[in-house]
DNA sequence: ATGTCTTTGTGAACGCGTGCACAAAGATTG
DNA sequence: CAATCTTTGTGCACGCGTTCACAAAGACAT
């Protein structure tokens, strides 16, 4: 999973939990394979178990949107996923532009989940010149020399950046400075942002990093002195060997 | 960013609380940094705005990991990263075979900050006869009929997936059974897996309708009344029409 | 109309994560 | 060696999120 959001402690946003609109996606998504199988009416019980959540937070979630559920019954599977829509301002359309048309801009651009629910990919941006007018599904891409403009032209308020690290925070400033008021991040990179933006970072590396620290503790429950390679010498900060002369890799407290 | 783990009810590992290991990434990319630049030493101050968190939380998650820090003076920059990663399980190498290679599959395949550290790219498997042998990323892709024998002789536990939808579960589980105990899920699908293996998901498309839920929110301070498309009626369960008539699309309560 | 049965909605308790604020530790200076 | 100054490590309190467990609500049967 990518992490949460950057900046701005916890706020909830109008009465509902942030992590109440996090789980918001994940009902939606359920509700609608369900909608498109007709089925009426769902349960509490049902629906968490498609959604991978325990019945009570569910409900709990649902009750911060308000009491839309039948008692007895359950929910009415169209009425909630409007409800939910609405709720997360999906009932709109969103234009967003993605900087950086690289491999993964590509692959973001070219997904199909992106279009289908409210999202709408209105313009692709990129430094490289040679890429100018190259059609990247079924849109040219254009050059960043025009960011401004595009952002302005196409009413852009949320970004994607899929640039190289190092030109991440340069691109997110002129996003920003253009109106852009939402930024998903791509890039391995800490974006400072003024207040009223709003971040997100999706990391691969650091979703796989996190994987590996539990796969580690999952194989070295037993053997755990299989260290290989030196590890470096524990340097006093000011230069000197410290009083307790070279550090053995093992932690030492 | 993707959201959090799967199943597993927030074991604190060893010790370590999941939140801190989820932090341990940003803080080894930001000591990498300061090394490359051969910063001798780094205060929790420095190092935690660099990293984009508070001082304070940096110095507990730190001491976690045991007292690698010198009071008055902060934190060795080598030896910390040889700590984090090592605890991160990044002083060996994790095998990694990818799953779907499609437009993101190839673009994960290509991305350097993969194998840039403890990560190697061992195999890419698709459902496509016709990829067979397609180098991609230089990587020859193979069929999914060897799945099982690829894992095996790779010794691959870490599994990434970014197949469609419908075939997310069934690959999952063709994993498990041969012997992946962690997995990385692009797929927009709740997967279900037996005890002991750890998923976690990234899933764009949620990121997105966060950010739009909070752009609303942010652009429809004032007038919320711009309802548009027709809110469908509210069905009561048993298909007779509920007793308050036709429901508006605004909120009842 | 009354009773039963199902399922929601929520009060309350608990645990994790965060941030403050400070004492202890050690480096550095004189 | 003593004094000062910087920065760590952590005790503590607070707030959010999760979960349990149950009363209230409504559907349905008789």
């Amino acid at each position: 999973m990518a992490t949460g959001r950057t900046h701005r402690p916890a706020t909830r946003s109008r009465g509902i939990p942030e992590a109440t609109v996090a789980r918001l996606p994940l009902y939606l998504r359920a509700l609608t394979a369900l909608s498109e199988r007709s089925v009426p009416t769902v349960s509490s019980e049902e629906l968490a178990t498609a959604a991978g959540v325990n019945s009570a937070k569910l409900r709990k979630d649902f009750s911060y949107l308000g009491s839309y559920g039948t008692r007895g019954v359950g929910y009415d599977v169209e009425y909630l996923v409007y409800q939910i829509s609405r709720e997360l301002g999906l009932t709109q359309d969103w234009p967003v532009a993605i900087v950086g048309i690289g491999n993964l801009g590509a692959a973001l651009a070219n997904y199909g989940g992106f279009a289908s629910r409210g999202f709408r990919v209105a313009a692709l941006i990129d430094a490289d010149p040679a890429m100018a007018g190259t059609p990247v599904a079924g849109i040219a891409v254009q050059h960043t020399d025009d960011l401004d403009r595009i952002i302005s032209d196409n009413g852009v308020s949320i970004g994607v950046i899929t640039t190289p690290p190092g030109a991440a925070q340069q691109v997110c400033d002129r996003l920003v400075a253009a109106g852009v008021t939402s930024i998903l991040n791509f890039a391995p990179t800490v974006l400072s942002v003024p207040e009223g933006v709003d971040v997100r970072k999706v990391d691969l590396s650091i979703e796989l990093q996190i994987l590996a620290f539990h796969e580690q503790r999952k194989a070295g429950e037993d053997a755990t002195a299989e260290d290989e390679g030196a590890p470096p010498m524990r340097a006093t900060p000011t230069g000197r060997k410290g009083p307790d002369g070279d550090m053995p890799a093992v932690m030492p407290a």
